[in-house]
DNA sequence: CATTTGTTACGATTATTTTCGTAAGCAATA
DNA sequence: TATTGCTTACGAAAATAATCGTAACAAATG
């Protein structure tokens, strides 16, 4: 089972694909240790939770030496493409511009953020 | 069990929010035609969801007449807010500004909708 | 009045996700 | 060599979510 695409990570899946997004190579230790900060779960919870997402696709391994090494096999960018369609579908009736307000509006803004966002804008209006 | 501050619908429940958020009121077998649509899943199970959501306080109902009246009880727009948030945590590493970008960058946008955006963002530029 | 139809209540089953306990193996070291 | 420590494998329990079957009842209808 090689690659996993349109297989959505259940919540813990993402917590630990957030960590091998960070750190592009880990072990199960390394893993686990990032995730102790703020979740506790068992060394073995977490280890299992890596088989699954291994035959799932959702992670490679290099089992060559006896501790494997961990990678992310699903991108950062394909994933949040993925829950932000999800999420525009079921709760902004299909509209990303209503979305993009809500973001917008309901968040805090630097101005150099608000200049970036200008930007794209801008390219996107030449169009 | 009133309020419901702070409870994240599942999936379920959220399909079943949507309609009632459109729909403002409606009976079991309402909500159930509805979801029939693009769903299949019995009668009972859309029953005993709006019963469980009501548990929870999602929703609330007039149980006056023999055929009960729901209603969501928590607002479209605090829902979106909680997954926005959430979301923004677990795949934006916490900036709102990186998710405001992806859904603009990847979206189909017409012109009015640019047009609305920018003027939203000048509001906020002049803070 | 008897029957059919539509409704709620609710326990129980099934499916999915998360968690953990235990066994087995290997390597470093006492 | 024996022991200790760290590792993977894996079955199974616990927790959560989704589904359905059946009973009970009331209202409409024949």
């Amino acid at each position: 089972m090689a690659t996993a695409k349109n297989i959505k990570p259940t919540e813990s899946e993402l917590e630990i694909l957030r960590v091998l997004w960070d750190k592009e190579k880990a072990t199960v230790r390394e893993v686990h240790e990032t995730l102790s900060a703020h979740k506790d779960a068992g060394y073995t919870t977490t280890l299992k939770l890596l088989q699954i997402m291994f035959e799932k696709g959702l992670v490679k391994r290099d089992d060559s030496s006896k501790t494997h090494i961990y990678q992310a096999n699903v991108s950062k960018e394909i994933t949040q493409q993925q829950f932000m369609g999800k999420m525009i579908h079921s709760l902004f009736s299909g509209s990303s511009t209503q979305l993009v307000m809500q973001a917008l509006g309901h968040h805090e803004h630097s101005k150099e953020e608000l200049e970036e966002i200008q930007q794209l804008l801008n390219n996107l209006k030449k169009q």
